[in-house]
DNA sequence: AGCACGCCGACT
DNA sequence: GTCGGCGTGCTC
């Protein structure tokens, strides 16, 4: 008997394992396949990820009902990596799975109910369109009573469909019925007045056939209707072909000029390029400027040049066109671009032609870590410190993990680059884990860095009326704009104030289902909880004491602009943040505006902190370095030294010098000078000494449990429990500390309490928690349980 | 009795 | 995730 081990689509811990199902003669079933298989008394998609001769159930199998694939969509390096992310972050099988196939493939089985016989007259208008889908809720109870009357005598068929159709694109071509010879006598026998059939022919012998019927009509300018009278001659015909739809082919396609390598990029080249066999990690620590991005492209010729291929990581927000055609100079149709901002139609297609052989390089953003490349032979990850590369939603994963995994698997080089390198990746380096590189001369020896200043707000003589501006802010601010230079401040925060409060009786608006305080928005005038959405009206007088004495504390970007316009209502503003770039291109759009002077000074959140790149900036003001600092996280410090370092880069770009101003109640903290003095290495030294102290990675792994539930006292005997459970089981260094309740304990109703493990080497702990998963199922509608596995 | 509702467990 | 089985408690 032939057996196929599918991965079911129904994510539960309780079947999170492979189901036999038995493999109908005529079937040509092989591993990485979709199927369809009867589930219970339902029919659900699965994947088929082993095959066998002998059933590890004892019980009678059933047959797969239907092949989805002709051909696997899933290769077995992308199911042994489904398995890697399975046990390393405690996600399902089934999900894994899915995150490695293009939107256009992710289509579940439903159920579509068909009526065959309307002599129930309400039965009727549900069913006289055709297939309608079988969702229990879109019926009244009344019509599932008749609905479900209809399937057992036979009046409604149930069938089953794939949720999401494919669709292809399709391009009309001409093929010639005559040989290439003898075109010049067709072009003989046209008459002289003849213009469009003597362009045809002449394009015909120039360009050589096939050629695409728009490239005809569109830009050589032959009207359809002459091609029309060459089919019907016989000369010619027309062939629909599939194409692939190309999001780069709008591209200009100009070659590269051979750039000279500097000393430092030369001697890096060669160091990596000598163990392009080895599966070796390499931390590239290098300053903004020093030419990491034709390091690698130097070095994916190499590999390519060999026969292998290559990815390359890079953050959202860096994928821009420029780099893209950086690439493509080089590698021209043979890369594939990878990034959210691809329709279905366009994902698949690329994914397509990754998984055809046709692509050496795929430019893409995290999850094109899961591209079906074949014979990889170098894994980049650019910006490595980016969390853009950790996704959290389920299934959560780190792109930077599975490169590493990647790496092994194909036994190929890794590089990791930064200009502020992770704590635990640069400590990894430390202990010849990685390779590290450092470069910290820039190609263009004419930048300079910025000039940081820092204002320490608990200093009386710089605080000035306003709520967010010092004096010495308040004054650069002025004179750049009188200069008719280009400033960027950034606030890690949305909104007008994030606190309103009573100064007659001290009440303070707080959001009812969350234990936050209500942001005040005066854009959309409204009073919002940045947590679950809940919004009300801005209150006019206090309901608790009815006076009219409301004070807001806080400010967010709304505030700075309405500042900066109180200041001087001459100057422009922009602002960028959630708010305003939530409609499709209008991030874009503001960038262009300030790229045009449209605008003297540019307010956002962390958008405006990286990446961009405005030659006529010459101030960048953080009006709040705390917000980032004083985050309740372990790695606090590191992200605002990151953010800190990166808006500071953000000045001085073109021929002016820059300024950077930090305003800040912690002026001596290391993050913050170190960020000021631009000291990489000095403030890694001093967050390992803290990271030792307090037992954080690198030094301890750590797995954050949260356990949510709407009644606070089952989530919190649920984390005691659980606590028990795990103490039982756990290597003797293990530590599990809490439950304590979550930072923000009350979000939407919903009480969270978190434990923490720290632990240097225990697989026992990993086994503990899958079990403790899958056992705490049973009332998962009462208590959630969520685990953040933190690596990087 | 008749049913609505919630909980539980099986699903190959 | 989804559905059927089953116990509980309410209504007629």
């Amino acid at each position: 008997m032939k057996i196929a081990k599918v991965v079911v689509d129904v994510p539960t811990r309780q079947t999170d394992h492979t189901f036999d199902y038995e493999i109908p003669t005529e079937m040509n079933v092989e591993k990485g396949m979709r199927v369809v298989v009867e589930f219970g008394h339902r029919k659900v998609t699965g994947f088929v990820i082993d095959l066998a001769e002998v059933p590890a159930y004892d019980g009678k199998l059933k047959e797969i009902s239907e092949l989805i694939d002709e051909k696997p969509v899933l290769n077995r390096e992308q199911l042994a990596m489904a398995d890697f992310l399975t046990k390393e972050f405690f996600t399902f099988k089934v999900s894994n799975l899915w995150l490695m196939l293009p939107t256009m493939l992710k289509g579940k089985t439903e159920k579509f109910l068909i009526a065959h016989d309307f002599s129930d007259p309400s039965l009727e208008n549900i069913f006289s369109a055709g297939p309608v889908k079988y969702d229990l809720r879109s019926f009244t109870s009344d019509q599932i009573k008749k609905i479900k009357k209809g399937i057992s005598n036979n009046q409604i068929e149930v069938i089953y469909g794939q949720s999401r159709q494919i669709t292809k694109k399709y391009t009309e071509i001409i093929n010639l019925n005559i040989s290439k010879k003898e075109i010049p006598n067709q072009l003989e026998k046209l008459s002289k007045t003849n213009k469009y059939g003597r362009l045809f022919w002449e394009t015909v012998e120039k360009e050589g056939s096939p050629l695409a019927i728009t490239h005809l009509t569109k830009e050589v300018g032959i009207p359809r209707r002459v091609l029309n009278k060459l089919v019907q001659e016989g000369t010619i015909e027309i062939q629909k072909v599939e194409t692939y739809r190309k999001p780069l082919s709008g591209f200009a396609h100009k070659q590269l000029k051979e750039l000279k390598h500097t000393k430092d990029q030369t001697r890096t080249i060669d160091q990596i390029a000598a163990s392009l066999k080895n599966p070796e990690v390499f931390l590239i620590e290098g300053i903004t400027g020093s030419g990491k991005t034709e390091i690698y492209r130097s070095l994916s010729q190499k590999v390519i040049n060999q026969g292998k291929k290559v990815i390359i990581l890079v953050p959202e927000i860096s994928l821009t066109p420029q780099i893209i055609s950086f690439f493509q100079q080089t590698f021209g149709e043979r890369i594939a671009v990878w990034h959210s901002r691809l329709s279905r139609g366009e994902q698949y297609d690329e994914w397509r032609r990754i998984k055809n052989d046709e692509v050496d390089l795929v430019l893409g953003v995290r999850s094109a870590i899961f591209a079906p490349i074949k014979d990889l032979g170098l894994i980049v990850v650019d910006e490595e410190h980016e969390n853009s590369y950790r996704q959290t939603e389920n299934p959560s994963y780190d792109a930077r993990e599975l490169a590493k995994w990647r790496g092994k698997y194909n036994s190929c080089p890794v590089i990791f680059g930064s200009a502020t390198p992770t704590v635990t990746a640069r400590a990894k380096a430390e202990k010849n884990v990685y390779q590290l590189i450092k470069l910290d001369k820039r190609v263009n020896k004419n930048g300079h860095l910025p000039e940081v200043k820092i204002v320490d707000l608990r200093d009386p003589s710089v605080r000035s009326k306003s709520l967010v501006f010092s004096t010495p802010l308040k004054k650069a601010i002025l004179e750049r704009f009188k200069n008719g230079e280009q400033t960027i401040l950034f606030l890690n925060r949305r909104g007008y104030a994030n606190f309103l409060e009573c100064r007659n009786c001290g009440y303070t608006f707080n959001c009812p289902n969350c234990d936050v305080s209500l942001t005040l928005h005066l854009y959309e005038h409204k009073m919002i909880c940045h947590y679950c959405g809940y919004s009300s009206e801005i209150p006019q007088v206090c309901p608790n004491c009815h006076e009219n004495d409301l004070r807001s504390f806080g400010g967010g970007t709304e505030k700075v602009e309405e500042e900066i316009h109180q200041l001087n209502p001459e100057i422009q503003t922009l602002r960028m943040d959630r708010d305003t770039t939530s409609r499709k291109g209008s991030y874009q759009k503001i960038i262009s505006q300030f790229e045009n002077h449209e605008a003297d000074i540019l307010i956002g959140t962390q958008s405006v902190a990286k990446g961009l790149n405005f030659p006529d900036v010459t101030l960048v003001g953080v009006l709040n370095a705390d917000i980032s600092l004083n985050r309740p996280e372990f790695d606090a410090s590191e992200v605002t030294f990151d953010l800190l370092t990166q808006v500071a880069g953000r000045a001085g770009r073109g021929t002016i010098a820059g300024n950077v101003i930090i305003q800040t109640y912690n002026p001596n903290h290391y993050a913050i000078q170190d960020a000021k003095n631009q000291n990489y290495e000095w403030f890694f030294r001093q967050e390992m000494y803290v990271r030792h102290l307090y037992g954080y990675l690198p030094y301890y792994y750590t797995i954050f449990l949260k356990i949510t539930s709407k009644e606070e006292m089952l989530a919190l005997k649920t984390a005691l429990q659980i606590k028990e459970t795990l103490e039982k089981n756990k290597e003797a260094q293990t530590e599990i500390l809490g439950p304590a309740p979550y930072y923000i304990k009350r979000i939407n109703n919903e009480y969270t309490y978190q434990l923490s493990l720290k632990y240097k080497k225990d697989e026992l702990i990993k086994t503990t928690l899958q079990e403790i998963m899958s056992k705490t199922q049973k009332n998962a509608n009462k208590v959630k349980i969520s685990i953040s596995h933190i690596t990087c």
